[in-house]
DNA sequence: CTTGACCTTCTAGTAACTAGAAGGTTTATT
DNA sequence: AATAAACCTTCTAGTTACTAGAAGGTCAAG
């Protein structure tokens, strides 16, 4: 298969498949006589995996060592869990950073008439009015 | 002031500060003789006002649309909070997105045994077993 | 033998800084 | 005067995860 078949059974772009070769996320691939890069059915597995893994928010780093536990026949379930347990406060910190925007925001957003007049709580909150803070 | 007050004063690093003068989100300083940015109160007022926009999640280029804003006397309150409504929905396109990876997370993390053993349902989600998907 | 669909590598751009290097200026102290 | 400490300057490069584009090689069909 050549990286073309590959990103299309994958759903992974055939530039981002050369991209994880290049920073060694995959191992580097065969090559045909060509020079073009040969393919198998287990790399469409991997390449899923780390798409899958990327959707849940994983970076490329976490994806190298979520994929050597997936290949390692004698890892421990721990280990995964560790580290997705680590991702997953990532992810909450992330959440509640956004929150706080958005609860500021749409607080801020409400108080502003919106017609032609000038006055607007939102920069008057920015300019550091003292009104309702940018979150604490 | 050097910009070393300023940046005290503000919150801003002065590092970032050259940087915002470099995309031109702020103006280029005055300099003093010795080649020195030179900086009086009010620009710290405006770093001030960058710093809390930067805070709500707003770009730099969308600070730089704020900032115009509140520097012209003669702008719509609309425009700002038009502005505003565009971004909060950004914010909560992510949260959203960033709520999903959570959910898969922590279900196959409640599934995940954490122990001794190979079996891990992470692992397997993310291998495509069908079972638990990724978020659809 | 040319067209079209593939493939290759390499460079650079994206967002918003941050770190570090190499060196100039100012002020205080010896 | 010399020197040290604390400032400041510019410039380069690294961070994350790709993506776009350029220039050019390969292969099958017409």
């Amino acid at each position: 298969m050549q990286i073309g078949a590959v990103a299309r059974k994958s759903g992974v772009p055939a530039k981002t498949i050369r991209y994880y070769e290049s920073v060694g996320l995959i191992a580097a691939a065969r090559r045909e006589a060509s020079g073009y890069r040969s393919y198998g059915d287990p790399d469409v597995e991997t390449l899923r995996f780390i798409q899958r893994a990327r959707g849940l928010g994983f970076s490329v780093r976490q994806v190298g060592d979520l994929l050597a536990l997936w290949q390692d026949r004698a890892r421990h379930s721990a280990q995964v869990k560790a580290l997705s347990i680590e991702h997953l406060a990532e992810i909450e910190a992330k959440i509640a950073a956004l929150q706080g925007m958005r609860d500021t925001l749409e607080h801020l957003i409400e108080g502003c008439q919106g017609d032609d007049r000038p006055e607007c709580p939102i920069l008057a909150d920015l300019a550091g009015s003292s009104g309702a803070e940018t979150v604490k």
